[in-house]
RNA sequence: GGGCAAUUAGCUCAGUUGGUUCAGAGCACCUCGUUUACACCGAGGGGGUCAGGGGUUCGAAUCCCUUAUUGCCCACCA
């Protein structure tokens, strides 16, 4: 047992990722050439590489590796994302451990700690890319917070305020109370919780009646404005124009009436509380009523909570109901099932809260965006279906919120200079804002240190919605050369997740700022899960340690691996290793097939045999077919399958039929040009599956062949894609049968394939002969003849009408020849059977395209000559 | 509550306008084999009423209806 048929992989991946490197055959510039281009979906700067990146990066580095050996000019642009919310929450959490309160911070001492935090953590990412294969350019790396970039969003935000397209607004947010910002409705993510509706009686001021109220948020009642019936509600029209007492506080509120509350639901009575309940806010807009905000921004009660003032909303719930129940003001309570909004980040509940905040309008934007997905085609989608789902979005999109309370991000520029709401100005820098401050106000004597920039910070997605444009610097200097060049990129490969987050808002940002698409194909990567189809996840704990796989099988396994687990666009993937362990046994696969080859001695001066001639010129033709089948896969962005074509490719028809039926004897030379041919073959399996494995590939194509300094299998040439020969892999197939009849025989019969048996042909079907070298060979036959009647003695099997016949020493087992023909002959028969049933239904054949039809006839002839062979054989026999 | 998908071999999935190539692939499984590249291998083999039911058609995995199950997205009914 030795390790000599094995392949050392981790040597050649670090040998091969700095040779790259070095020649720097990762990096782009603009020329002449045809562009390639892909941006990568930055990963937070502080994240660590997951399934989810190797599967998108790997697609990505597969379509970037193939365009470099198309010959164009490949440029995949690496990067990182601030992360706003979610980096903001680990520097905070980070400064708790040492002891020190964000609020006791300055904005840039806070800046300087989430600074130290990014450099020390950030770009760990990148490197774990690297690992992968990913040939990045990576002279391009941007960082969504990188001066130029920032001043690209500043530029951006500036522009749209100058269109109009951006205002402030005071309106109903969905406020985070633990990270204390304000999200945008795709930040918030609905989860479907088991609650409780609680009945609560409100007195009738000047009577002793009890109005009783249905409510999921009793804590709410502090901040109630009025109680609302239906106008048509009969049970309550004796309580028009009255009033209710909110029980503990013991407010008068009106009770007022209103369509929108369903008679159906609860008590068919509804309280208002306009603070805390978008649809209060509209009722409490139509009727006027005052607004109670109840809450401190990390939903403790204020003031108006009375002596529950302090206490966090959840727990005020309890302790309310309790007060409630005392007080006999709770009649009933009965579970309620419904769905409680929360952030996406924190996992915290969203309150609906009003605040001054900055918003986006959507309703120009969305129009190309529509348009060009789904009725120019100009952006395409895969997979397709998705398509639904961007347009439903899109169709029902409201105002983006685009201002958070956060400090780590670019801060909103816009300057105040006095208290009034409308008192501020929106510039690119303070000394622009101050001349607009000067000039809106009339007084020439206002400093800068009169003006206060906007404390909040951008959401992430206002930077990353431009990544296509900015990191080409198409912001800043719109017409520079780069960005006239790159754009529009081609292929953005990511998760459906962030479609909305980002994909369409990058497709807004391309027809906002460069009046043209951001990129032409979206491939949407499933989500990984586990072998259960379970999400992996941290508390499961069973996400697999993506450096680890690649330190187990080896980069080239695990892309491999990836590519053959996903199915198609958008479909979830369950990870399972031993995929990884076939990509690991296909790199070995192939390692030995070099070996084989490598090891043969060449001698110019014998003449070629007859069946590596064929076989050569069947090969030709077969790697024409796959890589043909390839290329339509990959137009399709069906990668998985492009991978297995080559998979059986170079497994099945090059290993196992091609080098078998060249292979010269043991210790035996072999011609020249059969070497050469096939080391020329051998080269072009490595072209097409080098984008899939980068370095198993690059190493053996040096291995194969001297090659100068400048050759590198990674700038090399795609195969010449040529007409292929039908006819030779046709007559290829019926070979293969043949060889495979005498393989099975062998089997059965115990002939070891050693010993070298004669072989016979009863050609009834005409067929060509052109391989019969070739089936001598792999069969290992003596003598190839051709009779013309039956051959007594000999064992026999059969492919299409034509008869094969192998001469057996000793006796015959009759009976058993008898029963395999006899099968074989009822499935025969039944198959014509259905076949002449057809035929003989006359609305079959007045009906029936012309070619369906002759296809029938064509299988009715070939059942009756196989039935008239095999009674041939069971006529002789008995 | 609204919408969109999916259901094909033990598993993961192909199956492009209904009919040449329609029931396939990879893995797994079974049998045999230490043949001079590879046991991370070779040769051979078994396995599916195409979720159930109904319909259209000469013909249905494919089109229509229906039932069931699953998944995803969206949603401010307390």
């Amino acid at each position: 047992m030795s390790d000599l048929g094995k392949y050392n992989a981790k040597a050649v991946e670090e040998k091969w990722y700095s040779y790259w490197m070095k020649n720097n055959y990762f990096h782009s510039t603009p020329d002449e050439r045809e562009p390639y281009t892909i941006v990568i979906p930055p990963p937070n700067v502080t994240g660590i590489l997951h399934m989810g990146h190797m599967l998108n990066n790997t697609i990505q580095d597969v379509l970037i590796r193939r365009a470099r050996l198309q010959g164009k000019n490949a440029c995949w642009v690496p990067g990182t994302d601030h992360a706003s919310i979610a980096t903001e929450a680990k520097v905070v959490a980070r400064l708790k451990e040492q002891g020190i309160d964000k609020n006791d911070l300055t904005r840039d001492e806070f800046l300087k700690h989430a600074w130290d935090w990014t450099n020390e953590y950030g770009g760990v990412i990148l490197e774990q890319l690297k690992k992968l294969g990913c040939s990045c350019d990576w002279d391009r790396t941007k960082f969504t917070l990188d001066d130029d970039m920032s001043e690209a969003v500043i530029k951006s935000f500036v522009d749209l305020y100058n269109k109009g397209m951006i205002y402030r607004g005071y309106r109903m947010v969905n406020w985070d109370p633990e990270a204390k910002t304000t999200l945008s409705d795709e930040e918030v993510v609905h989860v479907e919780q088991q609650g409780k509706l609680y009945h609560i009686n409100y007195k009738i001021e000047g009577s002793d009646e009890v109005l009783t109220v249905a409510t999921t948020r009793p804590e709410t009642i502090l901040g109630d404005a009025a109680i609302c019936i239906n106008p048509n509600d009969e049970r309550y029209t004796h309580l028009r124009g009255k009033k209710a007492i909110v029980p503990i506080c013991n407010r008068v509120i009106p009770i007022i009436e209103d369509d929108y509350v369903d008679l159906e639901f609860g008590t068919g009575c509804l309280k208002v509380t306009p603070a805390h309940d978008v649809n209060d806010k509209a009722l409490g807009d139509r009727h006027n009523l005052e607004v109670l905000d109840i809450f401190n921004e990390d939903a403790t009660l204020n003031s108006f909570g009375l002596h529950y003032q302090g206490k966090d909303r959840f727990v005020v719930r309890e302790e309310i109901v309790k007060e409630l129940k005392e007080l006999g003001a709770l009649p009933k309570v009965e579970n309620h099932l419904n769905k409680v909004g929360t952030s996406e980040r924190t996992k915290a509940v969203i309150e609906p809260r009003l605040s001054d905040q900055w918003f986006l309008k959507m309703d120009e934007l969305v129009k190309p965006a529509l348009k060009s997905v789904l009725v120019d085609g100009d952006i395409k989608l895969y997979p397709k279906k998705i398509e639904n789902t961007y347009r439903h979005w899109l169709e029902n999109i409201r105002d983006w919120n685009v201002s958070r309370q956060l400090w780590w991000g670019q801060q909103i520029p816009a300057y105040f200079y006095g208290d009034g709401k409308e008192d501020f100005v929106v510039a690119e820098n303070i000394i622009d804002a101050l001349a607009l401050a000067q000039e809106k106000t009339g007084n020439n004597m206002l400093l800068s240190s009169d003006l206060r920039q906007d404390n909040d910070a951008l959401d992430t997605w206002f930077s990353s919605w431009l990544w296509p444009i900015s990191v080409f610097d198409g912001i800043r200097n719109p017409d520079n050369e780069e960005i006239n060049y790159y754009y529009p990129t081609n292929d953005l490969v990511t998760g459906p997740d962030i479609i909305f987050f980002w994909v369409a808002r990058m497709i807004f940002a391309g027809y906002e700022f460069k009046n043209e698409k951001p990129f032409e194909n979206v491939y949407f990567t499933g989500i990984v899960r586990d072998k259960q189809g379970r999400k992996m996840s941290k508390s499961l704990g069973n996400s697999p340690d993506a450096l680890g796989l690649i330190e187990e099988y080896s980069a080239d396994a695990v892309r491999a691996g990836m590519m053959l687990l996903s199915s198609g666009a958008g479909n979830d993937l369950l990870f399972d290793d031993s995929k990884l362990q076939q990509g690991k046994s296909f790199s070995n696969k192939i390692f030995n097939a070099y070996r084989l080859v490598s090891g043969w001695e060449v001698n110019e001066s014998i003449t070629q045999p007859e069946a590596s001639k064929i076989a050569l010129e069947w090969y030709d033709n077969k790697f024409q077919a796959a890589f043909a089948e390839m290329e339509d896969h990959f137009s399709k962005y069906r990668l998985s399958d492009a991978l297995m074509t080559v998979y059986k490719l170079i497994w099945d028809d090059f290993c196992s039929w091609l080098l078998e039926m060249i292979k010269p004897g043991y210790q035996q030379p072999i011609d020249k040009v059969t070497f050469d041919a096939v080391i020329k073959m051998f080269e072009n399996n490595l072209k097409v599956l080098h984008p899939f494995m980068p370095f198993l590939t690059e190493e053996l194509w040096h291995q194969i062949a001297d090659r100068s300094e400048e050759e590198s299998l990674i700038v090399s040439v795609y195969p010449e894609p040529k007409a292929v020969d039908q006819t030779i892999l046709n007559d290829f197939e019926i070979a293969a049968e043949v060889i495979s009849g005498i393989r099975t025989i062998r089997k059965e019969k115990n002939i070891s394939f050693k010993d070298a048996i004669a072989f016979s042909v009863l050609n009834n079907e005409k067929s060509a002969t052109r391989f019969d070298a070739v089936i001598k060979k792999l069969g290992n036959i003596s003598e190839l003849n051709y009779v013309t009647g039956k051959v007594d003695g000999a064992l026999s099997f059969r492919v299409k009408s034509n008869e094969y016949f192998i001469p057996m020493a000793g006796a015959i087992d009759v009976a058993a020849e008898v029963k395999k023909l006899t099968e074989e002959l009822n499935y025969t028969e039944g198959f014509l059977k259905s076949v002449q049933k057809k035929l003989s239904n006359e609305r079959f054949v007045n009906n029936a395209p012309k070619a369906v039809i002759t296809s029938e006839r064509k299988k009715e002839s070939d059942a009756l000559a196989k039935i008239e062979t095999i009674n041939v054989s069971l006529a002789s026999l008995s």
